[in-house]
DNA sequence: TAAAAATACTCCATAGGTATTTTAT
DNA sequence: ATAAAATACCTATGGAGTATTTTTA
């Protein structure tokens, strides 16, 4: 069953004649008597009862008019949008990230808008990692940034760069050069986080007993909670560094603890050459230092 | 732009290959590229970067994707709907009443319904004379009462019975045979409705003045506010005979007044034998009076 | 070099045309 | 008698086929 059918049907109904019809479609009244035939004979129902005289619509018809109403708007109104693609402008890069690195990607994207000043944004905050994948594979995000390497088949993912974990202290509480998680209290993130996975494997590596006194959603929480005195947070360098407190200070944990942060893409995406540039943007940010 | 083609083309990008698609889709492959060919070619930009080793979606084939996924989507529900109709059973008769023929019409409709026992019913109360037209043409509605004539061109309006307009009033409050409605106070309809429109016409045409103590909108209501003596109610006289009310009576209007009952049905529409067969069983109902 | 897409071509099903007949008012 | 739908028959477009070549990872 075609649409054209189902167009030639309605206006039939419309006018209530197959001639009528027929000029307002520019087709012949033999064609369009045809084409509503081979529909009737399709469905293996009849939709009009017609003499010559007059065409009354069966009850069938009354319903399949009411489908085909429907349907053939709808068709009409993707259609349009469809043909209208090609004039539509570039659009939006989509771009997730994690919390620690949105300091340096603002930096990196500034300087992409530069190259591109048509260019428009939008930046979203992933938590899980699966989720990350999925927006990858289902083309709702062009690119992703992660804290682990993506293995699948039509993701590409490229590590950007290494950093250390460091304890999140008041300043001046230690001396030390660097220190053992051992025993202390700590402010971590829940469970759902990569964060907290690399810090669960860390304790069960070094059979550490775990003194977790606060969960929290954001590396930013927990350093109000850390300035209260409540805890010690593990935090990624990079995080650190972008946050201007003087109020705070790092010291290096041993053993030492680091993570990695991916670039990832869908490899079945053609991506246009500005979505490259960004990539680039990004390795050279990390290249270089 | 075809469904098929549509079709076609999501197939290739699930399937991110040609080949497969084809196979999947039981064409040839050098028929499934000319295919997408000529999509891309009525679009005017392309859909997908191929090389022989791989395939590519572009940013406008991404959206270009989801619209015809929905696109087709709605297209194969409405397609089975539609070749389902086939064996659909007789459809429910749908008929729009007046509140006065309630009584008469429900013990027609049980005359109807022992001839055909699978058959069932919609009966809507409708005040306003321009929906009951609008719902006829529109095929919501197989069969509507109206208490005027339709003159419509595609609507066939048949006069079942005329029936005088009775004033309701408390009972032995009038000793009269007749009474004039000069200066009584009335309860009436609405200015939406019909019988308000016929009673203005009547007092405009007697150059009386009317007297509104209360407006309504059925006449059950009415009748509660005569019983409570605050004004007298004027009402069809088959709405009478149908209320068994003995605390109430009523009063021929003097100089008469009446109105006719019509049924009505679209003439485009091919009617059952069953829808048929209850205007004929109405027509015998007012026949035999 | 092997696998996948593109090209070249052939064929036929069918959508649409014209001329004419039938039918119901 | 007339106007509208149905029928008969013709034509041409384009969708799908096979065989083959080109391309690139």
């Amino acid at each position: 069953m075609k649409i054209i059918q189902l167009e030639y049907f309605i206006k039939v109904v419309e006018l209530n004649s197959f001639t009528k019809a027929a000029q307002v479609l520019h087709i012949s009244q033999p064609s369009l008597t045809a084409a509503i035939k081979k529909l009737e004979n399709e469905l293996d129902y009849p939709l009009l009862n017609r003499t010559t005289k007059e065409i009354k619509i069966t009850e069938k018809g009354i319903l399949f008019y009411q489908y085909a109403a429907e349907l053939v708007s709808h068709y009409q109104q993707t259609a349009e949008k469809m043909y209208d693609l090609k004039r539509s402008a570039e659009p939006k890069i989509k771009l997730s990230i994690l919390e620690s690195t949105a300091q340096w990607i603002s930096s990196v994207t500034q300087q992409h808008h530069r190259e591109y000043p048509d260019q428009s944004y939008q930046i979203t905050e992933m938590m899980d990692h699966s989720q990350i994948i999925q927006r990858l594979i289902s083309y709702d995000d062009q690119l992703a940034l992660s804290n682990e390497a993506i293995h699948h088949a039509d993701i590409e993912s490229i590590q950007l760069y290494e950093e250390d974990y460091l304890l999140l202290v008041p300043p001046e509480e230690f001396e030390d050069d660097a220190i053992s998680l051992q025993g202390l209290p700590l402010i971590l993130p829940n469970k759902q986080y990569q964060v907290r996975k690399h810090l669960d494997d860390y304790f069960t590596r070094l059979n550490y007993r775990m003194n977790i006194v606060m969960e929290v959603d954001r590396f930013e929480a927990a350093t109000y909670f850390v300035r209260n005195g409540m805890g010690y947070a593990v935090i990624p360098r990079v995080y650190y560094q972008s946050l201007n407190a003087d109020y705070l200070s790092v010291i290096p944990i041993s053993p030492s603890l680091s993570r990695s942060i991916y670039i990832n893409y869908a490899k079945k995406r053609k991506h246009s050459e500005r979505v490259l540039s960004l990539v680039r943007l990004c390795q050279n940010y990390w290249a270089i230092r």
